[in-house]
DNA sequence: ACCTGAACACCGTTCAAGT
DNA sequence: ACCTGAACACCGTTCAAGT
């Protein structure tokens, strides 16, 4: 990387990130990561107390986009649904940051304004009390668990279920079985229809 | 360790899971396992192929112990519940696992007898085809997911929720965001809602 | 203020050798 | 068959020094 200014965190969070998508997290150390931007492998920590802050920044990042993503407008119950479609394709398009929030370290400030918007959201779904709390912890569980549990170890993660379902023997996930693809595409379809129930659920909840 | 017989599988997996269990997944190295087991740093490697097929192994003797922990009896619902109950539980009772499982390596054979379970027990509710299988992975992906979420950099994580919530100043969370034990139990009580919620859904899935 | 580069205290893993 | 122990090629991180 041609150099002709002082480096930024969001440089490193970038470089970090098209890495990482590309070579798979564990393939990033500090010292590729040094090379990437023609710098010390050292010189990360001017900006970064730890690798897992670092981590924890990227995992930020991709929290920014989300909100980014979100189209305005609709009803309530319209705004939680995009945000967490927009979750979804935040994940699906960095898979392998998923496994990172397991392991990076300390707050991402961003998951404060996510957590805002959907508390706004549920709350003019008429969602109040305990019941708003609940609501809230139902849905953010759902939509970052399963995203990083169906994302994390990508893309080996689907060749392993594809085999379990073969390996099933149950005719009813003979399809599904075929490619990596047809298990990845009904993942999807999964994660949207419990999202959907779930935020029937959620409705169910309002005052 | 005193030790007057050859080491199996088992034995690197249980002291590895209850070392893991009091000091985290970052402190569990082929040496330190060693000195527990008082055996070199490599004896490890004559039983595994490598530190993510041992955590692997961990992984899936924590499976095993779901599948181990199911009541008998009841409806097909029930049992559906209380699998997914049994789950939650062995999580809670081992956290750190919950990140290995985003970082192991290989499969996890337990996985296709829980799946193996859980796929009878929605067929007996009367799934099928594509139903069933979009209804299984919508449970899956819920029960394993929101359960990586939430345990994943235990107990730190549950602090960072409490001052998340506390940062938000909206009034139906100060209750939750008083102590880390008030987000832990609203967590659970979160997750086994969301889990019925998700149960109900895939019930309206049957022929 | 930002980066360098040597150095430290580790890692996971391999492999020849032991028993 | 299982374990040893030296060795290898790395890690993340610190810190004095440079500019």
């Amino acid at each position: 990387m041609a150099r002709n200014r002082t480096l930024t965190k969001a440089d490193f969070v970038e470089v970090a990130t098209q890495y990482v998508d590309e070579h798979g997290l564990n393939a990033l150390t500090m010292r590729v990561l040094g090379d990437l931007l023609g710098v010390d492998a050292t010189a990360c920590y001017r900006h970064f107390r730890s690798k897992g802050a670092l981590l924890a920044a990227m995992v930020d990042a991709l929290f920014l986009s989300i909100l980014e993503a979100v189209p305005e407008g609709g009803s309530a119950r319209d705004r939680v649904e995009a945000q967490m479609l927009a979750s979804r394709r935040a994940f699906v398009a960095h898979p392998q940051l998923a496994a990172a929030i397991a392991v990076s370290e300390g707050d991402t400030p961003a998951a404060l304004l996510l957590m805002k918007s959907a508390v706004a959201n549920l709350e003019a779904m008429g969602l109040s009390g305990d019941n708003l709390v609940l609501g809230y912890q139902t849905i953010e569980s759902y939509a970052v668990g399963a995203s990083i549990f169906d994302m994390a170890r990508a893309p080996d993660n689907m060749e392993i279920r594809r085999a379990r379902y073969r390996f099933l023997e149950e005719p009813a996930f003979d399809g599904v079985a075929k490619t990596v693809k047809s298990v990845t595409d009904s993942t999807e379809r999964a994660y949207e229809l419990g999202m959907r129930a779930l935020i029937d659920y959620v409705a169910t909840l309002a005052d």
